[in-house]
RNA sequence: GGCGGCAUGGCCAAGUGGCUAAGGCAGAGGACUGCAAAUCCUUUAUCCCCAGUUCGAAUCUGGGUGCCGCCUCCA
């Protein structure tokens, strides 16, 4: 076993390696929670939530962080905006996170640290930084000093004076370069701020990520993750600050960072009206569905939005569906037959199915440990249901409902694989329905309604069977006659 | 201006030197079915253009064209 990720710090496919043997330690830059998440903040959540799955899946003891940007400026406005407390609003949207991210089949870190209970922590990184030479303080702000910094500009690509050269920025003259980032900023009057050696105020945005990370995995863990879009500057100062707080590297050892989404071919932004929150596509599409889409394309990968898009998902999800659906219904509908007729091919055909199991699953495993191919991965689990479904074709058509002890057997080792495989992309899995009871109501009601609807089948009165099925259409329900049985499903 | 990425069938998307270029959606034909649905089978590409390296390239090199991202506390 082999696992290879593309490291952003060197470019290129590299074997994992982790830390400690058998375990993985991972961090991810979480939102920052002024706003619902948008559908560029779901990308990375469901991407390293299926890194970590697989992660899982493959033995490993995985610790997952996640932190919350609960202090910054575009909370700051939007809480002034509100007339509502700073934290009281990132605590109300990071509620709302865990709603939406639930819905996508996001699992909840082992760890959400937040920056506003990091103070000290992120205080006495500040500290360490400046007493080792790499900051300075003007006026109660803190800066990093980039220069003193040699591996700066290491994942990025960049070098310092190429930056300057395109620097578009407006120079703050008190900076001694113009690529220096602010540890801890002065509090403006009204703003919320803690006290620190250098006054009131609070931490930059970049130290947060480094203090934690720091904190809860020590320096030398092994993935760091984030967006794109985060490799500069957010990643390359939190390594600065992380070193150069210890006096030695390295802080990560790979860093994992996902393509953009666009929408309609753009990017997401609000003049563009083209800006979707979680909650606004989730009104439209299931979440599996966005979350099949999201790992349907390789992770680097840009991704781009469209209505057209997530209908042709959603019509490549049913069919796996169709497939757990068609070994549901044929288990569910099936009584144990006498399996003395016909053993030979019988036998034949489980072998076969068998093996493609086990094809499915070694296909399944070697792309995803290639660099989390989820793309590949898919279409290992597309073959499986091709397989499942032509087991079941074959078999129901020549024993009927009467199954074999070995078919039910070797549909039920089917079964769990596929739903095993599906889980580590996190589909498949059941989610929301209150247990109140209901749930079962409904099931044995259309049992019923089914039941009904066979006798005049089998009197063949159409008339009053397609009816039924037209009625139940009417109501989102769609029945299906198959040779396994009577099955229905919601539209 | 600096740095980086991408270009594969109608659409989406794997594949980074060599068996027949995965898989899905859409389309066509067939099987099954009371009909419908689901399912199965068959069928649709020489990989943006040019030049080169090589016995051999979608895959490497150079050039061109087009698109995109970062350099703005935007994931």
């Amino acid at each position: 076993m082999t696992i290879k990720i593309f490291n952003t710090l060197d470019n290129r496919k590299e074997e994992f390696i982790p830390r400690t043997s058998g375990k993985v330690e991972m961090y991810v830059c979480g939102p920052t929670t002024y706003n619902l998440i948008h559908l560029g903040n779901a990308r990375p959540l469901i991407v390293f939530d299926t890194v970590r799955r697989f992660f899982e899946y493959m033995g490993f003891t995985v610790t997952y962080i996640q932190n919350f940007t609960d202090i910054d400026d575009k909370i700051i406005n939007r809480a002034k905006e509100e007339k509502m407390d700073a934290l009281k609003l990132a605590e109300k949207y990071i509620k709302e996170y865990y709603n939406d991210a639930g819905a996508l089949g996001v699992r909840s870190a082992n760890l959400h640290p937040k920056v506003s209970e990091h103070m000290p922590e992120i205080i006495e990184m500040i500290k360490s930084i400046i007493d080792n030479g790499y900051a300075y303080e003007v006026d109660g702000d803190v800066y990093f000093a980039v220069s003193k910094f040699g591996g700066y500009g290491r994942l990025s690509g960049r070098k310092l004076d190429d930056m300057q050269a395109g620097a578009r920025i407006d120079v703050d003259d008190r900076k001694q370069h113009p690529m220096d980032f602010a540890l801890w900023k002065s509090a403006k009057p009204g703003e919320p701020f803690w006290d620190s050696p250098w006054g009131q105020g609070r931490p930059g945005w970049h130290i947060e990520c480094s203090a934690m990370a720091k904190k809860y995995l020590g320096m030398g863990f092994d993935i760091h993750g984030g967006g794109f879009d985060l490799i500069f500057p957010h990643h390359e100062n939190e390594i600065a600050q992380a070193e150069a707080c210890v006096g030695s590297g390295p802080f990560a050892k790979y860093w994992m960072h996902n393509g953009f989404i666009t929408v309609n071919e753009e990017k997401m932004s609000k003049s563009l009206g083209n800006f979707f929150t979680v909650r606004e596509i989730l009104e439209k599409y299931d979440p599996e569905v966005v979350r099949f889409y999201m790992l349907s394309t390789h992770y680097r990968s840009p991704l781009d939005f469209d209505d057209s898009k997530l209908e042709m998902n959603k019509k490549s999800l049913a069919r796996l569906h169709n497939a757990l659906d068609n070994l549901e219904t044929i288990l569910k509908n099936s009584s144990l037959g006498d399996s003395s007729a016909d053993v030979g091919d019988l036998n034949k055909e489980c072998t076969k199915l068998k093996g493609a199991v086990l094809k499915a699953e070694q296909g399944f495993r070697e792309a995803m440990e290639d660099d989390f191919n989820t793309a590949l991965a898919v279409a290992s689990l597309f073959d499986l249901a091709r397989d499942i479904n032509s087991f079941i074709g074959s078999i129901s058509s020549r024993f009927g409902q009467e199954l074999p002890d070995s078919a039910r057997q070797t549909l039920e080792e089917a079964k769990d694989k596929y739903l095993q495989l599906g889980g580590v992309l996190g589909l498949f899995e059941k989610r929301g329905s209150a247990e109140d009871g209901s749930s079962e109501m409904i099931e044995k009601l259309m049992d019923l309604i089914i039941d009904v609807r066979q006798e005049a089948r089998a009197k063949k009165d159409w008339a009053i069977a397609d009816a039924i099925r037209n009625k139940l259409g009417e109501l989102g329900i769609v029945l299906e006659d198959s040779p396994q049985g009577v099955r229905w499903k919601r539209k």
